[in-house]
RNA sequence: CGCGGGGUAGAGCAGUGGCAGCUCGUCGGGCUCAUAACCCGGAGGUCGCAGGUUCGAAUCCUGCCCCCGCAACCA
């Protein structure tokens, strides 16, 4: 049995959850899902990122305390798990004691390398912005946004020698030693490697940055975000402890996360293991952005689409079902509540949903429901469903969770052409063991439907195979797999409609 | 010379050298097991523009035009 680590980047506590980290979870949750199916051991962590002064500034605005504003928000991401469906085993929140001390303990292990260096940072700061702004944004000096001139500070903090890793790190990425998925993205992120990494400020003085942890051998300094909240991909193991999950699951096998913060994890947070001699992850999964009606979500177009209130009004799975069919796996893709309906009512509803319901009525109506002996030819039906099975595998471990889905969707169709061409209807007034024959086929169909959308739609899957009278983790999914495993005198659960249609679309 | 993504049917998209495809919509037909579902067929595209390479280009090269974003809730 292989062990499977997967993690999501942590989101900022300082909003509501974002449709965009709703797919990203579904991803991670899906590939949990599908290692967990194939029979590995799988550990899958998610949490939130708690600090910064962005969120101390927030809560002062809602008349909260930090504390209090964050204990609010992380329980928003935490009701996720229920809200999407998720199965992660783990929550880390950035401002738990367990948290901390591994931040701690992963900061002393930079500083006795003496990778850790105390610096001069040199910056302005807007005054209307009430941010910190980097040189080249200036126009004039000013800031472009309020056209105030902008403070130039310089402060005392401490760096991390990322440029000493910089030779090390390109060579992982090269060689795929650090796999970065899709290769546009690896791409993309040598090109910055190759120019080579430069130092990055590791703290602030504390009076700069209130909310934070404090660096360890210096209470005058807070540490800065990437030691912060990079570090909860291994603190949440209980790593300085060299605890037992730690020795268990880590490197971990993939680290997905957005295409913004990617230079992120591959540069800092990589060049941060390498200094502590700890192993670096394996890969780094890298999706895009979601749009809404073609545009960047924003508050001001009033586009911005929450996941919690799609999932409450349709349904988790058909929530998970648009974001890793129709959004392209690694690429930006758009939402818009239209398209949303119509995906649900042509692929979940009459696709998927109609061709289970009028397997089962048939099944019912000619076999009183109960499961045919198998047809002694089959081949056709075991190579078509090998070929699913192993487009699928393929398709998943290419990170390419879209395509993986269609494979099976395309099995949906071919089901349902196959009653047409068949007629059962017909054939059960002339031929009874033929018709046994195109039933116990149909199915099987289901069976193996059923179980590949598993990692997508779980909930969804589930029904299927329950009212196949099968399990999905019998421990021995490579058997599962095989044409003609379905048992003959079964008899069928009942089983409610899928998906109902949704009716009250709206003309364009 | 900032960087990146893109322009293919009415809409949304796939398609990296070999007859231009998918979903929705639309028009016509079929079927009655089924959630007004399913199946078959039609109409609809000079693949942003111009040039080049090639027996052959949506695909590779050059130039140009246009759109979007610079990254997740903040103006």
């Amino acid at each position: 049995m292989e062990r499977f680590y997967v993690t999501t980047a942590i989101p900022y506590a300082n909003s509501a959850p974002h449709i965009g980290f709703a797919m990203e979870v579904i991803q991670a949750d899906a590939l949990a899902r599908y290692h967990r199916l194939i029979g590995d051991d799988v550990y899958f962590l998610t949490g939130t990122d708690e600090h910064g002064m962005k969120i101390f500034d927030t809560a002062k605005e809602l008349g909260l305390t930090a504390q209090e504003h964050v204990d609010m928000v992380a329980k928003l991401n935490m009701d996720l798990k229920e809200q999407l469906g998720l199965s992660y085993d783990d929550f880390i929140r950035t401002t738990s004691d367990r948290h901390k001390i591994g931040a701690k303990a992963l900061w002393m292990k930079l500083f006795e390398k003496g990778d850790i260096y105390k610096g001069k940072y040199d910056g302005f700061y807007c005054s209307g912005c009430e941010a910190y702004i980097t040189e080249k944004d200036l126009v004039d000096g000013k800031c472009p946004i309020h056209e105030k001139p902008a403070i130039k500070f310089s402060e005392e903090n401490y760096f991390f020698k990322l440029s000493k890793y910089s030779k090390e790190i390109e060579r992982l990425i090269e060689s795929d030693e650090l796999l970065i998925l899709p290769k546009s993205r690896k791409k993309e992120f040598l090109n910055v490697v190759k120019e080579g990494l430069t130092d990055v400020s590791f703290s602030r003085p504390k009076e700069a940055l209130t909310w934070g942890i404090e660096v360890p051998n210096d209470p005058n300094q807070t540490m800065y975000v990437w030691c912060d909240a990079l570090s909860n991909y291994i603190t949440a193991l209980d790593f300085e402890n060299n605890g037992k999950l730690f020795e268990k699951y880590w490197p971990a096998d993939v680290h997905i996360i957005g295409k913004d913060i990617l230079r992120f994890h591959a540069g800092i947070w990589i060049g941060m293991l390498l200094s502590a001699g700890i192993e670096i992850p394996k890969a780094i999964y890298v999706h895009g952005f979601i749009t809404s009606g073609g545009h960047k979500m924003s508050k001001s177009l009033h586009n911005v689409v929450s996941p919690v209130d799609i999932a409450e009004e349709y349904g988790n799975e058909a929530l998970r079902y648009y974001l890793l069919r129709e959004i392209p796996t690694t690429d930006d893709g758009d939402f818009t509540i239209d398209r949303f309906k119509d995906l649900y009512n042509s692929d979940l509803a009459n696709n998927l949903g109609n061709l289970v319901n009028r397997v089962f009525s048939m099944t019912n109506r000619y076999l009183d429901g109960v499961v045919p002996r198998k047809p002694v030819e089959n081949s056709a039906f075991y190579e078509k469903y090998s070929a699913m099975w192993e487009h699928y595998h393929e398709a998943i471990e290419n990170f390419n969770l879209k395509k993986a889905l269609e494979e099976v969707m395309l099995h949906v169709d071919d089901a349902n052409k196959y009653i047409e061409d068949e007629k059962p209807w017909v054939v059960a007034k002339e031929d009874k063991e033929k018709l046994k024959d195109i039933l116990y086929n149909l199915l099987e169909m289901l069976r193996h439907i059923g179980g590949a959308l598993y990692p997508f739609i779980p909930k969804t899957s589930k029904k299927i195979l329950t009212a196949l009278g099968c399990k999905l983790f019998d421990g021995k999914f490579a058997d599962t797999q095989l044409w003609g495993n379905l048992e003959e005198g079964t008899k069928l659960k009942k089983l409610e409609h899928l998906f109902p249609r949704i009716e009250d679309l709206k003309k364009n």
